[in-house]
DNA sequence: CATGAATGAGTATTCATTCAT
DNA sequence: CATGAATGAATACTCATTCAT
């Protein structure tokens, strides 16, 4: 009649994280084209094993997601209540951090989409949360004039997440990144006031 | 017995083309888990007809992404040479212009990546070209004032591509993809001069 | 360390019987595609336990139908000693108590046939004593005239299960048992006496 | 823009019938558990020619059925339109046949029922023609007086399917077979004429 | 040359059975 | 003793690729 909360849940949780380690780490080295059978050899574990914790490929995918964003979400949270001093730091170095990420987890960014193509159940809770979250880290750092007052929700998603496509997919290196995303974010600061000029332009003869 | 360059020509590079346009389609249609049996179909032809013409899947996937790529390039040049007028404009309005390609061809992002990772032989050609084209118009764009100065090849890449494979995976919509390109474009742009200063911080309350 | 027949003996007893009423329930619910998990499940039993008393799948089937058999048994022995009325409604009854039953446990047919194919140890007792009792009903009847005397067991076992079986598998309703049922039993009796001839026939012209 | 028939059909319609004639035999050898691989196997092709001939695994089974009976059905044909002679002999003779055939095909009434069932599309076709062959038998052995004026189609086909089933998966010899349906068919037959009554029973006092 | 039939390795998933807890 | 987690063989089905016609 109980079946909630037993001992020997210590093995199938272990189990549980194994298999999802282990499918990060196929997945980061063969693609989205990654089968199963490689997942559980990977985890040194049964293929039924994978499917009990996962009823299905898709399952599997989608929670690799979940937590990779839960995770984010919790740096997100840290993030907004440690720092005191910068709200500006706080909304540049979460999107930094996020990308840094992504560099180092190649083929996400296939999972990503192609589950994220049609996310239901689980995760549009977690979703919403990284939406929050974000939406708060946003709000501070322009409320502190870090940012400018235009930029919307939509758009930084967007941007974002391309972003960290790009980053997963062609491996940018450390260098290659720090450009980009200091690119990006000068167009994310307030631009320059009204009445602002560009300086006259040399006019080089051809 | 000899047979190199005559005749039937006309047809062989009929079907070539037919083959190219169908598996555009195809892959935008059902993405990158399409089958050669459904791009024949859609095409007309046989199997074989596409084997003829592509030895591999990769290869004809391969010649989809020359082909756009060459397309570009093209477009590039078109840009360059008319616009006497703004090149800054120019450099602008090519890269709004394939992001919103792009959007209308779902899955190229997929085959991008996917075929891109390895990309080989006739591919580093068009790269080539493809590198050459899009410098030339940052040089003039640059020498224009329009864009900032330390604006780098790689960086700007990286962050095309990025946005590319985003519009298309997500599909932006035209608002989405103007504001996006809005934003990411004033970071291309010469930033504030030196000793510029942000306006006084409004300070609300709360 | 002994442990022959005492305490949990009631417990034990009891699982068993659970099993095998979810079976039947499963069984008919879903066929022979049921899994044992689901008859786990239905009996609220671990899988384990299932595997306590019947060491595979098809010992478990095997228990169901000699179970089934032992009741037609006990039904018969009922009938054979309670009728001295009339030896024919004991064995008609019999016949037609048998086939409505089957009509009301769909898929055992499967199981019958399929597990009955090398019925083996267990079985043969079960089976013998069937034989008996459908022997007894048979001899009664025929000795009260009320079944044709060439009537044999072999022929008589294999046309009652092949009612079973379809009746089962096809769901036959009330009305269509019972003319079914009505056309085997009129074969089942005396025939004319010899000498019978059949009425002129009406030799409707066209 | 033509492809309905053209040469090279023979090898392909000559696959469809191996296969067919594979599946028959390993179905009838394993029973309905058989596996795809197996009949690829008796058939001496690969697991993809027969996904090429019959979409999934049911439509195979569909189409031994379809197959089957429509020999079924041409045989009543040739017997309605052969036997001027005696409308009651095509009758029984038919059903005779049927029976005797299903004996040599082991493990059709698995399919049989498993596929009829959820009977569909082609099949209503063939169970129409197979409804009519037998209705057309049926109603001339009654105009000639061979089988009684009260036997209907449902119970009639009940009754055949039943028998067909059960001599298929018990395997009836020839006597059995002929005991079996000579029984049966004394139910098929006019049965006594009103008025008539059973001979004195000899009333041996036990 | 074009066609599409044939091939079979590879995929996700299920399920009987075992055994650590 | 009961439980249910783990296992992996087995299954239906797909699809790139080859090759006879």
């Amino acid at each position: 009649m109980n079946a909630e909360d037993r001992p020997m849940r210590a093995d199938a949780r272990r189990n549980r994280v194994r298999v999802l380690r282990a499918a990060e780490t196929v997945l980061a080295r063969e693609g989205l084209g990654a089968s199963m059978r490689s997942i559980a050899q990977e985890a040194g574990v049964g293929l039924g094993t994978i499917y009990r914790n996962f009823p299905t490929q898709e399952a599997l995918y989608e929670a690799i997601i979940v937590e990779r964003v839960q995770r984010l979400i919790d740096h997100a949270a840290t993030l907004r209540e440690a720092v005191d001093a910068d709200a500006g730091d706080a909304f540049f170095g979460f999107f930094t951090e996020i990308v840094a990420n992504s560099t180092r987890q190649r083929a996400l960014a296939d999972v990503l989409v192609e589950a994220g193509i049609d996310i239901k159940a689980g995760m549009s809770e977690t979703g919403k949360a990284m939406r929050e979250a974000v939406e708060a880290l946003l709000a501070r750092a322009q409320r502190a004039g870090a940012v400018r007052e235009d930029l919307r929700m939509p758009e930084l998603l967007a941007l974002l997440s391309a972003t960290c496509m790009a980053a997963e997919r062609n491996q940018w290196d450390d260098a290659l990144r720090a450009r980009a995303l200091g690119l990006l974010f000068d167009g994310f600061r307030p631009q320059r006031p009204e009445g602002w000029a560009p300086p006259p332009k040399p006019d080089r003869a051809r």
